[in-house]
DNA sequence: TAAAAATACTCCATAGGTATTTTAT
DNA sequence: ATAAAATACCTATGGAGTATTTTTA
């Protein structure tokens, strides 16, 4: 039993004749003869009663015709679901992306993609760079967003966005005072960062550069996130420096600078395997180039 | 895109492995390769990261996936449909049926039926013997409960009872007063008969058996079912001739004498095609065979 | 007699097999 | 070195076509 050995009964059925049945098919008479023998012989069943002149459904011929609409309608929801997978308007995306990126690209992002793509279910993992390449190569994750360099040429990225960094200051703190900071000033300071367990290309930066402007940052604090780094600045341990759009973490007790002097910039970027073209994360790039056209 | 097709995606998908899934298949695995390669081509969509080493379900794999088992599942309840409908177990059954059956015969064989064949739809539709033998023949019907002789040997019949006749009288009437009637006396009475538009058998007969006892009966009322005759024999517009069973019609006023002189029988039959057999018909045989050894 | 289904046969597309190559582990 | 998928090529089953026969309305 097969969809085309369906697809030639229903027809008779509908046509209630071969010779018509044959002709909407486009097949020739005798083998629509052949096949629906065939078909009756394996289900075991007589689906039509024949005379030499016409021809109907036998009951049971009608009781097997039910299921057998039921199956060919299920076969073009297949198709059609193929089709609309191959597009990429239906399907699953795993987005991975690192802390930074949730203060403000990344609803962003997610929001704009499901305006256009509706259908397409998301999944995001907060992970850092390197564990996003990692999961990107064994194809557990779809797209990332995160920061460059990446290793190895296989993973494709395009630059989504670049910010600045700020010093995240106790409200009463003397560099409060004024608009923007140099990292030098920063040199008798407690420094308050991510642990060191947890990759963090923001914090090796810093690092190098206080290393360049002379001095080794004094680290007193670790934690796992910029809220908990915030609310321990609040609390008076230290300073830290964190990307602009984290200035959205509104903790009575903390202000933000400018950092100046070197004035550093942060880049987020998309990245995807180069090969292997899943039609979800072509349907993504889509929705980022509209989006970059648009704002550029 | 056929049922095979989809077998071997799911089967690949499961096993994810081309040779594990060819030997669950039964098939070499380059055919399997081309047949999955086929069907990524024919949908517009590739279904598995393939790697020399291994394979896996790509996203759009997985939503098509979900489809397809869909569909496989549908195939399997088509076969299933298909071999109940083989049986009779599943299906429709239209019967024809007499208006003397309704009293006793019918009841019994449809619960008897229904309790064998439950998934079996019965239609019933209340038909003279020859509209029953048309029926048949253009297949508006799948048996009948009728009367013999007909004509022509297409059709098979089986007995199922024979009952005798009794004579329906005013409570009041003179030969109330015994216990068995002689045809021979009614020669004064008033008959009331089924309308000559309808065939009647019973009507029929009669009226012989009297022109046999050497007179005419005088027909005054005609009507259309058993109830409405027994209801002018109450109102003491005449007497009537009714199966034995039709004694079930309870009315004020109307009492039943046995018929003899001559004693007349009446049989009912079930008939079908003899060509053609339908699986719900024979099903309906075998409970007739069933409960006529069981009677006997 | 005409129209529709069945039968007889022929052909060829393609599913499926064998042998081999490629590649990743 | 091994194992798994891909490739190349061959075979043969069976789906589809043409010609013809049968049957009945």
């Amino acid at each position: 039993m097969e969809i085309r050995d369906l697809t030639y009964f229903v027809a008779v059925a509908d046509e209630e004749s071969f010779t018509r049945a044959a002709a909407t098919l486009g097949v020739a008479q005798p083998s629509l003869s052949q096949q629906i023998k065939k078909l009756e012989t394996e289900l075991g069943v007589q689906l039509f009663y024949r005379t030499k002149r016409s021809v109907c459904l036998t009951s049971a011929g009608r009781t097997v015709l039910t299921e057998a609409r039921s199956l060919l309608s299920q076969a073009e929801v297949t198709r059609e679901v193929a089709r609309l997978a191959a597009s990429g308007r239906l399907g699953e995306l795993t987005i991975g992306f690192i802390e930074a990126a949730v203060f403000a690209l990344l609803p962003r992002l997610i929001s704009a993609f499901r305006a256009s793509y509706p259908n397409v279910a998301v999944s995001l993992r907060e992970l850092t760079t390197v564990e996003q390449v990692a999961a990107l190569r064994n194809r557990t994750l779809d797209v990332g967003i995160l920061r460059t360099p990446i290793l190895g040429d296989d993973i494709e990225t395009e630059l989504l966005l670049k910010e600045h960094v700020v010093v995240a200051l106790p409200a009463t703190h003397q560099l409060a005072k004024d608009g923007n900071v140099r990292l030098a000033s920063l040199r008798r300071e407690s420094f308050i960062f991510h642990s060191g367990s947890k990759a963090s290309r923001l914090r090796d930066e810093i690092v190098g550069l206080c290393r360049t402007a002379g001095f080794i940052p004094r680290i007193v604090q670790e934690a796992g996130e910029f809220h908990t780094i915030c609310g321990l600045v609040a609390a008076g341990l230290g300073v830290s420096c964190v990307p602009s759009s984290a200035q959205a973490i509104n903790i009575e007790g903390v202000v933000y600078r400018r950092l100046t002097h070197p004035e550093v910039e942060i880049d987020y970027r998309a990245g995807w395997l180069r090969e292997g073209r899943s039609p979800t994360v072509l349907a993504f790039r889509s929705v980022l180039d509209a989006g970059l056209s648009r704002a550029s």
